[in-house]
DNA sequence: AGAATGGACTTTTTT
DNA sequence: AGTCCATTCT
């Protein structure tokens, strides 16, 4: 039957009742969920929580739930609102719902990540709030880069306070609605008062570049609905069905606008795992799923908590580990999937082993079973552990992809030439400006870029408007004849920007840049990389420009963004996936492999000492091992590279708390064993003293099967020559000596005049600045500086 | 003004 | 080990 309403999408009242045969057709589409799922999916009126676990289809209730609303014709497509956590699901989604319900019926859905969406809801009411809808969107590295411009004109040293702090601070300010006053009058301490100083001029210096960062994507629509209720009530309107995924991680901005524009309808459904939380470090806030209930008292709960992903032993050891954080929302998980293969952990000498571990099972696995390479997921903590896995893969010739790390839109060349393009369709932003003002090098320096800026303050110009005046303000006839040359060209393709395709712009401008020349000129290996680079930007701009009708510079500037490159993962590009376990959220694999699992390093040091953040950690941790659907690997090295040296590591506590030891075994396949008391003198580490043999600064090699000789049967390089005592491999253990004759070493106990007995974590640093990390019994993880800790090394 | 060199510092996770 | 920055050299 012709059903015509989605193509008159912006048509707002007129919905009628369902008929008969289209609830029969709603039905139909929902027929192959579970009880759960399907009761989610048909509560379409009021407030509703679906509580789901892991792997219990969630985006599949979602998805189907807005092909019921469809199909019972309770909603026009535009009227309803998916808000996901990336790109990439929210293009899966909608592929599904085109599946479900066709390419017609679909179209007009509004589904896309917070941030584009009210990326492009800005777009239409910018000048509500005094931008221009070309407004550019700055990243966190713009940002940072823009922070440290101002803390040189504001007397902050970059040294003492990093922009990066700044900005994570400001973030969270703007995250609660905190205005650069109230902070000022809030502010306790040094940091506070550098960033209060450092927050007001910040939000000119943005608005002046008619620009907004990540954080005003959500803030500007809150003061938009607050000081326009008009607009407001046109949204609450327009979207009658509110979906959010991932409700976890909201935080408090994206909490109030879900509440304001589901306020009239009250038709606002969440799906969310409390125990996925794993984004607080950005501002989200748990509570908002915690206390959703409160919040909607309508509200209706569902829990989903049938796992279709993974084995049995796989989901027990993923409850296992849950266990240990307080506070979660109740969920009883299950599966009727198989036992499944126990949880096998790799114990490796070195990060460079693991990786060689790794990348063996990877191969054996698919000799072994047939998989193919996109069966497989590395997981890890932070981005920097990605280069040993990917030397171990391209050794084994296995082909491999890395998502996150810098993607594509943050290399240099790539910003330098948007950096172009931005200022052509936002000639105000001045980040853009200074950028791209002397890339590649033009003669215009800093003592230039001083006169221009000292200029435009005096005068009240902005920047660009200083640089179109290089006379009047003061430089040199040369300096002057060269800022022109670059006014002239970018006003020249401004000029052109409303009647000039996207693409042909882009490249005629890029073209005048020099940019490609430039790199042209260095023909080094790199700089062909990078022209290549920016080949592939302008044909994604062509691209993109071909896309549809609104398809402007200024679109596509704003899209890009807000692409996560975890939203380019393509399913049919055979290869291995290397990731951050953050990255991983809401993917699955046949194999998954969790690395690095280090005290340190997972969890990170920093995150040890508070036990929230330890509890994210941990999360974090569940996160990482239900990505896996029939393998999962967990591995850790005994040594590792950082701040270029080898430190030693123990193992994470992570694997020791965990009660499930009978569904994970060693490699060789015998039973694991926790440790218990792990901070106590049988610790059973491995770890045996070092002896001084040569005067008092001896460094001993890592001769491991002297450590222990029981843990590592085979070795893996048979032909490679044993490890010397005087080798400096990479094996090679940081080894420090106090002034006495024993090491002090990770994994060592030691005795300090006050806080009593302890065990040694980390060492870092050298010399004089050595500093140790210790866990006390009594009082707790510290840092020391051995120079002046005076530890005494027991047994 | 720009390239080259040497030293300090670094690693959390990201829309 | 790599990156960024300040200083020095051309």
């Amino acid at each position: 039957m012709a059903r015509t309403f989605a193509l008159q999408p912006d048509d707002p009242n007129t919905v009628a009742e369902p008929s008969q045969a289209d609830m029969n057709e709603a039905e139909a589409l929902i027929a192959g969920l579970n009880e759960a799922q399907a009761e989610a999916a048909r509560t379409t009126e009021g407030p509703v929580m679906i509580v789901a676990g892991p792997g219990s289809g969630k985006t599949r209730t979602l998805t189907h739930r807005i092909a019921y609303l469809l199909a019972a014709k309770k909603a026009w497509p535009s009227q309803i609102l998916a808000l996901t956590f990336t790109n990439k699901a929210a293009r899966e989604m909608r592929e599904r719902i085109v599946k479900l319900v066709g390419a017609e019926q679909a179209k007009g859905l509004w589904m896309g990540t917070f941030h584009s969406i009210f990326a492009r809801l800005l777009r239409r009411e910018a000048e509500h709030i005094g931008f221009t809808k070309d407004f550019s969107i700055y990243d966190t590295d713009d940002t940072e880069r823009l922070l440290k411009n101002l803390m040189g004109r504001y007397g902050v040293d970059p040294k003492k306070i990093t922009p990066r702090a700044v900005r994570s601070r400001i973030s969270g300010a703007k995250n609660q609605m905190v205005t650069p006053q109230e902070y000022l009058r809030l502010a306790a301490d040094p940091f506070e008062e550098a960033v209060a100083k450092l927050y007001g001029p910040y939000v000119e210096a943005l608005r002046r570049a008619n620009a907004m960062d990540f954080d005003d994507l959500l803030a500007w629509p809150i003061r938009l609905f607050e000081q326009h209720p008009d607009v407001l009530a046109q949204y609450q309107q327009r979207w009658k069905y509110l979906h959010i995924d991932e409700y976890q991680d909201t935080n408090r901005a994206q909490y109030l606008l879900a509440k304001m524009l589901a306020a009239k309808h009250q038709n606002l459904s969440v799906v969310g795992d409390d125990a996925q939380s794993i984004y607080a470090f950005r501002g989200a806030d748990i509570q908002n799923i915690l206390s959703f209930q409160k919040d909607y008292p309508e509200a209706k709960t569902i829990r989903l908590e049938q796992n279709y992903r993974s084995t049995q032993k796989i989901l027990k050891l993923a409850d296992a580990i849950i266990k240990n954080n307080t506070g979660q929302l109740d969920k009883d998980l299950w599966t009727d999937n198989a036992e499944g293969d126990h949880v096998v952990l790799l114990e490796a000498l070195s990060e460079r082993d693991e990786a060689q571990k790794i990348e063996r099972t990877i191969r054996d696995l698919q000799i072994r079973y047939g998989l193919g390479n996109r069966d497989f997921a590395v997981l890890y903590r932070t981005n920097a552990q990605s280069r040993s896995l990917e030397e171990a893969l391209r050794r084994g010739g296995i082909p491999y992809r890395i998502v996150g790390g810098t993607s594509f839109y943050q290399r240099r060349e790539i910003k330098d030439a948007l950096a172009y393009l931005r200022l052509v369709v936002n000639p105000q932003d001045e980040a853009s400006l200074v950028r791209a003002i002397n890339t590649p090098t033009r003669g215009i320096g800093a003592k230039t870029m001083e006169t221009l800026r000292s200029y435009a303050n005096a005068t009240g110009l902005s920047l660009w408007q200083a640089a179109q005046q290089p006379e009047e303000a003061g430089l040199s006839s040369r300096a002057a004849k060269a800022v022109e040359g670059f006014t002239f060209m970018i006003a020249r393709h401004a000029a052109k920007v409303e009647t000039t395709p996207a693409d042909e712009l882009a490249r005629e401008l890029i073209q005048a840049s020099n940019l490609m020349q430039a790199l042209r000129d260095e023909n080094t290996p790199e700089a062909l990389v990078r022209l290549e680079n920016i080949h592939e930007l302008l044909n994604a701009v062509a691209e993109f420009a071909q896309s549809g009708e609104n398809a402007t510079l200024s679109a596509f500037l704003q899209e890009v963004s807000l692409v996560a490159d975890v939203d380019n993962l393509q399913a049919d590009d055979n290869r291995v996936t290397l990731m951050t376990l953050h990255a991983s959220k809401g993917l699955e694999f046949k194999v998954v492999f969790v690395a690095g699992l280090e005290e340190g390093l997972f969890p990170l040091s920093m995150a040890a000492q508070d036990p929230k953040e330890l509890e994210e950690e941990r999360r974090l941790f569940y996160v990482g091992v239900t990505r896996a659907e029939e393998l999962l690997f967990l591995s850790f090295a005994r040594s590792r590279y950082r701040y270029g040296e080898s430190q030693g590591a123990i193992r994470s506590r992570f694997l020791d708390e965990v009660q499930a030891e009978d569904v994970i075994r060693t490699e060789s396949g015998r039973a694991f064993q926790a440790k218990t008391g792990r901070f106590s003198l049988d610790d059973g580490d491995g770890f045996t003293q070092a002896r001084s043999t040569s005067g008092s600064r001896t460094r001993r090699t890592a001769d491991y099967a002297q450590i222990d000789p029981h843990y590592y049967r085979q070795s893996l390089r048979p032909d490679a020559p044993k490890p010397s005592r005087r080798s400096t491999g990479d094996d090679e253990r940081q080894i420090v000596y106090d002034e006495g004759e024993v090491a002090i070493v990770p994994g060592v106990r030691v005795q300090h005049p006050s806080f009593g007995s302890g065990k040694v974590i980390a060492l870092e640093g050298t010399g004089d600045r050595t500093t140790a990390t210790v866990f006390f019994k009594d009082v707790g993880q510290k840092k020391l500086k051995l120079k002046f800790a005076r530890l005494q090394v027991l047994g």
